[in-house]
DNA sequence: TTCTAACCGAGACGGTACGTCGAGTCTTGAG
DNA sequence: CTCAAGACTCGACGTACCGTCTCGGTTAGAA
């Protein structure tokens, strides 16, 4: 199918990959998205640029991998112990807390999420991707599987729980009462419309729950 | 304070404008925006590269105006009785009907949106943009100022006649409670998650106004 | 004959004329001839582009006339009494003096020339005008017939009388005679092989004069 | 010392350089060299643009390059017996002829020179270079080292054998005498001044060797 | 003296070429 | 074979000037 004969994988230098991972987000980082060139990322990794042709088919596919391998470094860290956790799910492993109270279990969440969108490091290579996706659709259904899709569920299993706690309505979809919460924190953060902070969350959260109508 | 020092808009060719405009939006529709170049758009224009270079600062702020273009005088025909109107707030002039009931109301605008942000012709230069605007701040801040802003008002404004009305709740935030509708259908068009459908629309008004927790 | 209307020279303005010389010889020598443009004499005379187009056909013929007009002001200038002398004759209506010996006479003539090929004022713009008229045919014929012809017709003048005064062989062709007494110093001067002094010019003329061979 | 890291010769694609070499010389002859520009000699000789700047620093390095390897190609094909000749001495190794009689050897000689001069496929790229060696002095320099000097030592080295033969003045100054007669020929041939022929360098020898003045 | 046709400064226009940058491919030599 | 290095073709970049055109404003010479 492929027209070109693939790469013997086992082959490949692991130092080689690593040092393209942190060439290209440092250099997203540093000077942009824009101004990264697979040229700069080469030169930066110690690296030719065959290397890089090699193994990845754009400048958008490297970034999306160093940024899963990002994640996944991060939650190794984090919990050292879940030796068996997959790389793959961008560190979403561990769920929404469930104390019983929605409202409070998805503020929590939710603030956690604002905080991690006004994260300075994370942001520019975070935009540079969505941006990405949001034109190559084929960047983006990838971006949505490996990165969106399994923080997403995690919202659905919470959802789930609360509707079988009676917190919330028996007929509500899940999947979109998700999105009720989560697109409008995604809505400022891209297209800076207003500030995104804590409290905007809690009154997403407020709003989402309780209904815009007045109680008849 | 500019650097360079500007050129008299007096002596610009409308003509010449007029033909970057239907070029560039041409190209974007039939080629993407990345493979529309300057160059492609000059000479498709029949015009010197020079005549882009002086009027704009880049190939985003070309289609930007393209598009405001296109929006005004999409506008202007739809309405050309309406012969004050202000080419410059895309088109948003009609604002949202009130007919008293604030939940129909609200999904005939939604689903209007729906149609709009699913019409081929429109997807990829307003995907373009907004990517763009995502990683470029300063375009992003003219594209929400001059496009998103102003339909958004429109919102606030029929929002606030339904709070008087008594059919929203008088401490809601006329500003937020709009994001909790619009967004979602943002974040499905943008992220491509799901299919952006009429029944869509309609579900997110229901959950938004009636709120996703049971009613005690 | 000529398929464009001649502008009407007599409404033409003088100020703008001499400024444009003034800034054509100044840029060529600040800048070289290359680097010299069109626009620049423009900007730099306080001129629109259209009053240099309108007089002259190319950048070549303003530096040709503005030479001739320096040649003529500095002629005009070393003999004011002159007040009838021609000024398209490029300063050369004084003559080669007669004193009666005429390697003498041609010594202190080639040291002259030798002494204004040498000055630097006067270097880059002679270079630039020659080496213009080596490549473009129409231009050289110009600059011979303008300025060189004239000259070289004085040294015809001095060795026809040298002749009847039996100081020359009779069967010697003037113009021939000249070539082998001017050329030598153009040569050097053009290809900078060796420097290019007075003792060389005065070498030559004894070379010239007494021919190579020795004397049977 | 040189700002620019060097590009490694050794992996020079030796096509692409004959190629550009073909290129500019067909351009120069075919359209001169004034609208003979680095993009038509790169498409041409389909190469990218950025393999001439890469080696070379400006159109007229390319032409003289071009010139020299011309140059060096004839005189291999004139003389495929002499395997070591140096390609770089511009052809001139074959010296000038030594029959006795000094001033037929020098009007063979010239007269080659005349109609080499005269020859007009050579005609366009000499004078190109020429003209360009006279404005700028660094390129002169090469010209003047890489092609003139070795032609013209080889006229020393015959004078000097005439003067030990005592048919030249032993204190004749070889190099100027050269001069006297090289140059008359360069001067018509540059200048246009009046058609360069035989007769002409015959009686240049003539008079150079005779001198002008007359016998006592 | 007023009209009017030209020249004038200014500079926008459609173009061409510049010299640079980076993309993606290909080649070389080392391991 | 993979890898670092980097030369290659190609195409777009943004700039500089070209030579033409158009715009008011001056400025004569003809009415």
């Amino acid at each position: 199918m492929a027209p070109h004969k693939a790469p013997d994988s086992s082959r490949r230098s692991d130092r080689s990959r690593r040092a393209i991972y942190d060439a290209a987000l440092a250099l997203v980082g540093e000077s942009g998205y824009r101004r990264t060139t697979i040229e700069g990322i080469a030169a930066r990794a110690g690296v030719g640029k065959q290397t890089i042709y090699r193994w990845w088919p754009s400048k958008a596919a490297v970034l999306m991998e160093a940024f899963l391998d990002l994640a996944a470094r991060a939650a190794e860290e984090a919990a050292p112990q879940a030796h068996g956790a997959d790389p793959q799910d961008g560190g979403a492993e561990y769920g929404i807390p469930d104390t019983g109270d929605l409202a409070a279990d998805l503020k929590l969440v939710l603030r956690a999420t604002v905080d991690e969108l006004n994260d300075p490091l994370m942001e520019a290579p975070t935009r540079a991707l969505t941006a990405e996706g949001i034109v190559d659709a084929k960047l983006g259904a990838e971006f949505v599987e490996k990165l969106l899709d399994p923080q997403l569920a995690l919202y659905v299993t919470r959802l789930r729980a609360a509707q079988e706690a009676g917190q919330l309505r028996p007929d509500a979809d899940p999947r979109i009462a998700l999105e009720l919460l989560i697109a409008p924190l995604t809505h400022r953060w891209l297209l800076r419309t207003l500030p995104l902070t804590h409290a905007y969350a809690d009154t997403i959260v407020d709003y989402a729950l309780g209904g815009l109508a007045p109680r008849s």
